[in-house]
RNA sequence: GGGGGUGUACUCAAGCAGUCAACGAGGGCAGACUGUAAAUCUGCUGGCCGAACGGCCUACGUAGGUGCAAAUCCUACCGCCCCCA
């Protein structure tokens, strides 16, 4: 099972520094989990994902689910077998789902909302793509058409199969900017399905996560903060939107935080631009997933110490010096932007995996520098 | 030498009298992306003025012509391609 063991508490913040030990392997917390959706971190190999620094990657359900389908993992003797991952895993539960092909695809809009919007989805409004009923959702498969339903059982069940040591409760994760009537009856389906969630069978090895929702509510995130903390999870998951600027953010985090047993982990799902990492550390989450570095990655743009660049533009063809000449990443001791630059500008896909791996080497390397600084009370 | 075809913006390529500064694609430029339907998506891409509607100028091989109006029709010339001798 799960041990978490909380190694320092800072006194000049909520961040603490910890050791999260899990039936395959034992993860340094704050860590920053790398998303491996389809079992694969794009473009890089697990001992390469490793190699970058990473301690624990997340894998999801629902795209595991549609393909290859969840008996394929199972048989293949789970999903650290499957993808040659011998470390720390986590399965989100598809309550993402619900919001990207749902509400955020109807919308057009992320989970963070720039602009002040005022409240734009309402009480028993529903997406075009999918159907969100008190039972769980029906997907319509991209793939090929065919109906999906999810539910927490449907979820709990799947994640079992495929076997990840963490594993979040199904949840409906909110669009942003929904009315606070929207959210309340939101939240009650998601604190129903964290029950059922709790009663479904799972491994000996796997531990479970429930999931705080609430939007930018302060009395939704209260309540369900405190609900969620009252039943007996593993850890925690913190999830939906946080209101539109980055103090507004830290504001709701630390109203969740506040709420939650000091004892078990807490991690903030889909969260980690690179500014956002050290505040949401010091609101005292522990681990959190983003997209952001490898994504961006595949677009072009590279993390350093002094910005981005992004590798796109023809200035970087003439320029010989290192993506980060700080860095100490095999991608910057070996070659150049100009380099890079031309891999990118000529489709070659060779970019996308030096820039996934500088990437998540620089963000791991970022992260392992604030584990640093809690250690020797600098945050 | 005879016959046929073709020449369009950075490139490829549509258009074959007015709705054409010219479809589309590539390239270029700019922007977006936070629990990944994302090696993706969006916008701009002749010049000048304008926030915008728009206006003016220059442009469809070159030079003339017809016509209210030409990338589109006619004449000559130049270049390229194919077939026959």
């Amino acid at each position: 099972m799960l041990e978490f063991k909380v190694l320092k508490q800072s006194e000049k913040s909520k961040a603490r520094l910890g050791l999260l030990k899990t039936a395959n392997g034992i993860v340094e917390t704050p860590t920053l989990v790398p998303v491996a959706t389809q079992a694969v971190v794009k473009t890089l190999t697990s001992e390469e994902a490793a190699a970058a620094g990473s301690q624990m990657l997340i894998c999801n359900t629902f795209h595991l689910r549609l393909k290859p389908g969840e008996k394929f993992v199972k048989s293949a003797g789970g999903l650290h077998k499957f993808m040659n991952w011998p470390r720390p895993l986590m399965t989100d539960s598809g309550g993402f789902q619900v919001f990207s092909l749902g509400f955020g695809k109807d919308l057009g809009v992320g989970k963070i909302i720039k602009e002040k919007t005022g409240e734009i989805v309402r009480l028993g409004q529903q997406p075009k793509l999918l159907k969100i009923t008190d039972e769980g959702v029906h997907f319509t498969s991209f793939l090929d058409g065919s109906r999906l339903f999810l539910g927490p059982e449907e979820s709990m069940k799947i994640q079992q199969a495929l076997g990840a040591d963490i594993i979040f409760a199904f949840d409906e994760c909110p669009p942003p900017a929904a009315e606070h009537a929207y959210i309340k009856k939101s939240l009650e389906r998601t604190h129903r399905w964290a029950k059922v969630c709790l009663k479904a069978k799972r491994n000996k090895h796997q531990a479970l996560f429930g999931i705080v929702q609430g939007g930018r509510y302060k009395d939704l995130r209260q309540e369900s903060a405190r609900f969620i903390n009252s039943q007996p999870f593993d850890g925690f998951g913190i999830g939906g939107e946080f209101g539109e600027d980055k103090k507004s953010m830290m504001q709701m985090l630390g109203w969740v935080t506040e709420e939650l047993d000091p004892k078990k982990p807490r991690h903030l799902l889909g969260v980690g631009y690179l500014e956002d990492i050290p505040k949401i550390i010091k609101q005292g989450i522990d681990t959190f997933d983003c997209i952001v570095p490898t994504h961006y990655a595949r677009h072009g743009i590279a993390f350093i110490s002094s910005g981005t660049l992004d590798l796109l533009k023809s200035v970087f063809l003439k320029d010989k010096k290192p993506l980060d000449p700080k860095c100490s990443c095999a991608v910057c001791a070996n070659y150049s932007r100009s380099y890079i630059s031309h891999l990118f500008r000529a489709k070659e896909i060779t970019a996308l995996k030096l820039l996934t791996f500088h990437n998540l080497f620089f963000f791991n390397q970022y992260v392992s520098k604030i584990r640093e600084d809690i250690r020797n009370n600098k945050v």
